[in-house]
RNA sequence: CGGGACGUGGCGCAGCCCGGUAGCGCACCUGAAUGGGGUUCAGGGGGUCGCGGGUUCAAAUCCCGCCGUCCCGACCA
């Protein structure tokens, strides 16, 4: 919900409207884009009737009578259907852009399913625009990766490589399509984020026209972009160990729990007192007092640990007496696991203390990233040895053949996660196709990905 | 669809090889003592052993068939 909240306050900040749009998607709407057939025929769940009927062994079958002339397509995606709507809306050059973003559950009938990471059905937003230039469209993809990128680095502490896909893993029917990959402690790839300048292509097959400045009639020119619950799944591989999860403070539900310590009636009416006017002391942080009874403070120690609280303070008679608390950090960095401090100097630094812990993550994350990206590799056989050994992501060039591509593909399952954006190119750019040994006129990012 | 494994109280598992009528941990209920890192002790409730058939005096256990789940692969924005 903090995650859902944040990106909704940057789609609006980004001028963007939310809005929701039908479930079905009849059939020939995915027809129309030659591409997304392609993409999307092979996953689909497909409703065809309308009723079920009961047979005479008291079992339910769909009734034939009931059959749909045409199928309808529970949305994988819906760039069909909204640009549908989109062609209805507009007319003129003044009715563009058009900005929206929905939430939605979306289905892909993947042979294969991964807890968070690859689910039949799964909670996304995708964000659909309508721009009356290529390069209002293009600017408004990177933006939206923009956006992407500094949410998963500013609230989820998960560094990320961006950059544009290679066609044979850009989205079907895309002209290009940007990405955000972040590594996750196996050292494979988890794209985490996509936007697409999806060009003229939809518009085309939907007669999303409208009339220019100048009087012609031109097609639109579109974008979409998503982030999906796969995030979650990408939080808890990046920072999670193996005591369980480890919130960032900036998105954590709790950041600060309070475990108070007691043993008589009279103690706890005094040390829950305290943990209220901590709770107060500390407005403006998400905090909760455990105060449940019949459980020892140890076993809330561990329950706090393994939902990945960031901070626990604990107060008790004695901490009370000497005006102290008992800090303990998820992660310690240096410090011992539990620090006796002047009750007064935590409240007083315990927002800081939260930041504090995001950029210790995000370092964190970011050093063990790095410790695992290669640059430089010029052989291939090392490039081999690297994939079938640790991974990780292995920064080289490319002849920007699909062959080579493929033929990575073959011999090492990693696939190209992206051709980096400037700031992650290395340098000198590596002058040789890590494949073929011919001129390299790109470099790209390999890894086993998710 | 190919390869592998597994189905036994709510959850996780042992028992199966070598048949004798089901057990452990967690969870749950009751009581007492405990309470600053997963409390202890005592008592208690709960299971068509995935389904069907066969062998046998006797099947969770052996045999046959089926169903289901998970893992690996193919697939995958």
């Amino acid at each position: 919900e903090l995650m859902r909240d944040r990106l909704d306050l940057r789609f609006r900040e980004t001028g963007h409207q939310n809005a929701y749009f039908p479930l079905f998607i009849p059939q020939s709407f995915l027809e129309r884009e030659a591409a997304h057939v392609e993409g999307f025929a092979k996953e689909a769940a497909i409703v065809t009737h309308t009723r079920l009927k009961a047979t005479d062994d008291g079992k339910l079958i769909p009734d034939p009578a009931s059959k749909l002339e045409e199928p309808l397509i529970v949305r994988p995606t819906s760039e069909t259907i909204i640009y549908e709507m989109f062609a209805k809306w507009v007319q003129s050059y003044r009715d563009l852009p058009l900005l929206y973003n929905q939430w939605a559950n979306v289905v892909r009938w993947e042979m294969r399913t991964r807890l968070f990471l690859r689910t039949t059905e799964f909670l996304w937003q995708e964000g659909h625009t309508a721009h009356a230039t290529h390069d209002e469209a293009e600017a408004e993809a990177l933006q939206m990766l923009g956006v992407y990128r500094e949410f998963m680095e500013g609230y989820l502490a998960m560094p990320v490589v961006v950059g544009q896909k290679s066609d044979s893993e850009k989205f079907a029917g895309a002209l290009r399509t940007y990405t955000c990959e972040a590594m996750m402690q196996d050292n494979r790839a988890l794209q985490n984020g996509t936007s697409h300048n999806l060009g003229q292509n939809f518009a085309k097959q939907f007669e999303l026209k409208f009339a220019s400045e100048s009087g012609g009639e031109e097609y639109a020119w579109n974008t979409s972009w998503g982030v999906s619950t796969r995030m979650v799944g990408g939080l808890v591989m990046t920072h999670g160990d193996d005591k369980g999860l480890v919130m960032p403070p900036r998105v954590a539900p709790i950041q600060v729990v309070i475990v108070p310590i007691y043993r008589k009636d009279d103690e706890r009416e005094l040390v829950l007192a305290k943990a209220a006017e901590i709770v107060a002391a500390l407005g403006g942080i998400r905090t909760h007092v455990d105060d449940r009874d019949k459980l020892t403070p140890g076993a809330k120690f561990f329950e706090w640990e393994m939902k990945g609280v960031p901070f626990r303070i604990e107060v008790g008679p004695k901490d009370i007496a000497k005006g102290q608390v008992v800090l303990a950090r998820r992660i310690p960095e240096g410090e011992e696991r539990k620090q006796f401090l002047p009750e007064a100097d935590v409240l007083g630094s315990m927002a800081q203390r939260l930041e504090d812990y995001h950029t210790f993550l995000l370092d964190r994350a970011r050093a063990r990233r790095d410790a695992n990206s290669h640059r430089g590799i010029d052989s291939y056989d090392r490039f081999r040895e690297i994939m079938e050994g640790p991974g990780g992501f292995v920064y080289a060039g490319w002849c920007e053949s699909a062959e080579c591509e493929e033929k990575v593909k073959e011999d090492t399952k990693a696939t190209i996660r992206c051709l980096p954006s400037e700031e992650f190119r290395s340098d000198p750019a590596p002058a040789k196709c890590l494949v073929c040994g011919a001129d390299a006129t790109t470099e790209a990012v390999w890894a086993k990905a998710y």
